[in-house]
RNA sequence: GGGUCGGUGCCCGAGUGGUUAAAGGGGACGGACUGUAAAUCCGUUGGCUACGCCUACGAUGGUUCAAAUCCAUCCCGGCCCA
């Protein structure tokens, strides 16, 4: 492959490379020096499952490998203690070593559903190797390769220092730890989402302040999740991930907003871009198929998709799931061999609280066996296994 | 360290002694419609088998018949001064 085709494709879902003709130098100039380019992917485990969001830089990751390149995997263990500040209005929550390792191992795990993880093709690192080990001076010392100014240039800065919220000084250092690790592993490109784009510059000023090749900086379009506003996130909710069955992952995919179906596909699959913007004019619905169809390909192979469509059409029907979790009730729950219906559903976790199950069932939004329930006082002696069911998918399976 | 302003329910934000479980908006959850999409409309949104009781407006104490509202101390944040 040429290097202008190799950049064709690297370009391709690439929101920004900078500077823009720097990848096309590294390009020839690893094919010159026969080696590969390290390709830094810092990695966030301040949460642990991976979602179809992450997938695109994730996937962008193993282009690069594919073209013979290595993948530096930087699991942000020391970082995560400080929290990123992008795009954050408030301070974030510390976290403890401990947990970010667990999370970190998660993470891998789950990467490796798309990116090759041969030896050669992928190096792994925590970056509490470099980052802890770091003492007073040192840090002094690379805090003074970056100015205020500089780093107040960042919008999340500028708006919490303009109203008035609170910005802690080792938030500043975020940014200044994450462009020391690609001091610590010499990278040459560094991947991130567009949230990520001033992090990545960080790294290459302070790359050259260190003496190394400044990296290319590449960011990929960060995916709107399924409610269609916000960014796909496991916090919010809106997320499909990687690792769901492939039933609740073809759901998911058939709920993406018509909107955003084009934008799914073009980030998240292979597809024929062309055939797809052509299905969606003529067949939204088959369009919404094809696409779930392939996302439960890409991470579940070819086996399972027929199935997990039988069981989304079956229960948009009305038909109630055969895999809902059961819950066995202990009989001392009972009173006079029965149970108010209110006090079950709360008990199986399907409400929050009695009154929550209450204001349900008056909005008709609580089904037993199908059958919505009429009567708020109504009592259950459970001698048969029952389904309980709230709203259009939340189903559990009674029994004592 | 001094001065000053502020901390309200999931979030934002009204409220400055009783009529406030706390306006309004967002979000969320139900329902109608539909394609389990969007838009729209309706209902709900602290707990308790409940026309009542309990818990709640940063924390703790206090004033009062009565406090989110007044006072004291403390914690947290903003701004100004040093």
């Amino acid at each position: 492959m040429t290097t202008n085709e190799q950049l064709a494709l690297l370009n391709r879902g690439a929101a920004q490379i900078v500077p823009e003709e720097g990848l096309k130098e590294k390009l020839e100039l690893a094919q010159k020096e026969g080696r590969q380019l390290r390709v830094k992917l810092g990695v966030d485990p301040s949460s642990s499952d991976l979602h179809v969001g992450h997938a695109v830089v994730l996937r962008k990751m193993r282009q690069f490998q594919d073209l013979g390149h290595k993948v530096v995997l930087i699991i942000g263990d020391f970082t995560a203690m400080i929290g990123d500040p992008t795009g954050k209005s408030k301070t974030r929550p510390v976290l403890s070593l401990e947990e970010t390792r667990k999370n970190g191992e998660t993470y891998v795990a789950q990467a490796t559903k798309i990116l090759d993880a041969s030896p050669d093709r992928l190096e792994i690192r925590h970056n509490s190797e470099w980052l802890e080990p770091l003492n007073f001076a040192e840090i002094v010392s690379l805090s003074a390769k970056y100015t205020v100014a500089r780093m107040m240039e960042r919008d999340d800065f500028t708006n919490r220092f303009r109203d008035g919220v609170a910005i802690s000084m080792h938030e500043l250092l975020y940014p200044l730890a994450q462009a020391y690790d690609s001091v610590a592993i010499e990278s040459d490109i560094e991947l991130g989402g567009t949230d990520q784009l001033f992090n990545l510059l960080v790294g290459r000023d302070i790359q050259r302040e260190y003496g190394q090749e400044p990296q290319i900086a590449l960011t990929t379009p960060l995916l709107e999740g399924l409610d269609g506003v916000e960014k796909m996130s496991k916090s919010l909710g809106n997320y499909i991930g990687i690792a769901e069955d492939p039933e609740p992952m073809f759901k998911k995919a058939m709920q993406v907003p018509d909107d955003l179906l084009y934008r799914y596909t073009e980030l998240g699959t292979a597809l024929d871009l062309l055939k797809m913007k052509d299905l969606i004019v003529k067949d939204v619905k088959e369009a919404h198929r094809v696409f779930a169809r392939e996302l439960v390909r890409i991470y579940h192979g070819e086996e399972p998709i027929a199935y997990a469509e039988e069981r989304y059409d079956y229960i948009a029907k009305g038909g109630i799931p055969d895999d809902i979790p059961e819950q066995i009730i202990d009989s001392s729950e009972l009173e006079n061999g029965a149970i108010w219906i209110c006090k079950l559903a709360t008990l199986t976790g399907l409400t929050a609280s009695n009154g929550e199950a209450r204001r349900l069932i008056q909005n008709r939004g609580l089904k037993l066996n199908g059958e919505p329930v009429t009567d708020i006082q109504l009592q259950l002696n459970l001698t048969e296994p029952i389904v309980l069911q709230k709203g259009k998918d939340s189903f559990v399976k009674v029994s004592l």
